[in-house]
DNA sequence: TTGAAAGCGTTACCAC
DNA sequence: GTGGTAACGCTTTCAA
């Protein structure tokens, strides 16, 4: 009878209509968990995701979610909020018991679970992150920190500030730190002096940003510009010059990362990176690594970065000296 | 072995290290469908989520994911963005052998599947919905529509239109419609007369809702103030008032639903629900029962709604006539 | 306290 | 084509 459910090709059509009638009959349902215990898969993708909801997150996940809406993979969702988290999750993910493949994303995974996961087998698919031997879907961020940066300066700035991720961060997400080189290599292009107090790392969080943003302001000789490593922080950035009293962008101009939802609200000039795409192909990767159990090459692909220009950025108002 | 792992209170010290060094020596690690199969449990817990990507939706989760954080349960999603969707999920979650309970959000299930999956013994949970002999976690939403638009009336405003969910939408919500069942009661107690081209119905989206907002603006009477079903609503409503040139709050008054994250950095007057508390509340009350295997009352949880006021709202302003 | 064996609900293999 | 049965890896029960 699992021959009819699982359509073997070797059924006569009068079995197998008997077999569906009493099936119907009994109102039975196959029990997923016997079926994955005895094909030795779960039929359950995991994704491994930091802060899921983060805009940025919940919008990959969401690609993720629409890949599999045509599968009949199940999704598990491991949220990341603290290094042990991390630590907890990939332990537990050590074998293909738990979920027949994972999508991991902005994070890095530990060398050495990563190694073991390879080992056992189990179907990895990195996310904006990068690792050893595993495939990856990933945007060139330090490109992406030039067009952001590089646009600043065609404007004319020079007074030009960052604020994103601590590079050393304890998750080692390498996103915004690779931005933050794009933007240090264009200031040495353009032979702008670096200036370490234009330099500002905290949360990706609003209201951190916007306390890193008035720091900035209150500075001697404020910027001009600022370019936030992601579109939250951007808006952490925006709050700050309106309780400053200051416009945007004739005062101030501030360029994003991301653009999500509240982007085109805010008229936030912005990198676009495609967010959905990233996690609908991570997915698709993973499934038909899966499905046909086939090894998944490793390889990194890597989607466009787009840049949008809103309303947010202009040259710089001529103010004193 | 398997009583050193559940920790057996039988088990003498030192057979238990012995088993315990084993397991480390051979990287032995249960396997959870095994174990689920053996015990009749998943050890899962299955979150059903119209639209998880909305900004509430989101939210919620965030709670439920909080609520499984000290508990050993995995989270699994079930997104519906169609009745079919929805169709599919509570046809595959009957049994229990997918999730060991359900969180189900927003969507009251169909009467015909709640009652199988009551009389199976399946724990659910409905939050912001309610459903017969289901506990549920909910506000007043009635009470919500009151206090926005009470908050209108009591500034002067007597041209009061409201955009909100499509009462028959096929999903079944109720807490749109109820938010506009508690505008139109307060309409009535102040003696405004209903407009029935002030009533606005559309998907809660805020291109949506901006396109809603500019059909209002442009009728010959516009309305001076607008309560939106939803934060995200809100957004479009502004969005439309800063497109046709109206300040805010001076030439139009705009009240949302939810406050959500954008809310504070738009400003937005809204009516604030605990949605994070929601799901948390919510998952705590099915682990609950899941854990002691005792069936769960049917108990209406009722959480409380604030009145935000911000920035997008005031008198109306005096104009022509 | 511990070892052995039955059973959980499927699938997959092997005869018929 | 079809029926029977081992096996999946664990928990639980029953002896020892």
């Amino acid at each position: 009878m699992s021959r009819v459910l699982n359509d073997s090709p070797k059924v006569s059509v009068t079995t197998r209509a008997r077999v569906l009638a009493a099936i119907e009959i009994l109102g039975y349902r196959p029990n997923p968990l016997a079926r994955g215990l005895s094909r030795g898969r779960s039929q359950t993708v995991g994704a491994v995701v930091p802060f899921f909801t983060h805009a940025s997150a919940v919008e990959r996940l969401r690609g993720v979610v629409a890949a599999l809406g045509t599968s009949h993979y199940d999704l598990v969702l491991f949220n990341v909020e603290t290094p042990l988290h991390r630590e907890e999750h990939f332990a537990a993910l050590i074998g293909r018991d738990r979920a027949d493949g994972l999508v991991v994303m902005s994070l890095p995974p530990p060398s050495e679970h990563l190694k073991r996961l390879l080992a056992i087998g189990v179907p990895i698919v990195l996310v904006d992150a990068r690792g050893d031997g595993v495939p990856a879907v990933v945007t060139d961020d330090i490109e992406g920190g030039r067009m952001a940066t590089g646009h600043l300066v065609a404007l004319g700035h020079r007074h030009i500030a960052f604020i994103g991720e601590d590079p050393k961060n304890a998750f080692g997400f390498t996103s915004g730190p690779q931005r933050e080189a794009g933007y240090r290599a264009v200031l040495d292009e353009a032979g702008i002096p670096y200036r370490r107090s234009y330099v500002r790392h905290g949360a990706h969080d609003r209201t951190v940003a916007r306390r890193l943003a008035e720091q900035l302001l209150a500075l001697r000789t404020p910027p001009t510009a600022i370019f936030a490593s992601s579109d939250v922080q951007a808006t952490g950035v925006l709050e700050a010059a309106r309780v400053g009293g200051l416009r945007v962008p004739e005062d101030l101009s501030v360029v994003g990362f991301d653009d999500i939802e509240i982007s085109a609200y805010a008229g936030l000039t912005t990198v676009r990176q495609p967010l959905f795409d990233s996690g609908l192909l991570g997915a698709r990767l993973l499934l038909d690594a899966v499905d046909r159990e086939r090894p998944l090459d490793p390889i990194v692909h890597q989607l466009p970065l787009t840049f949008v220009e809103r309303a947010t950025t202009a040259p710089p108002h001529r103010r004193r000296r």
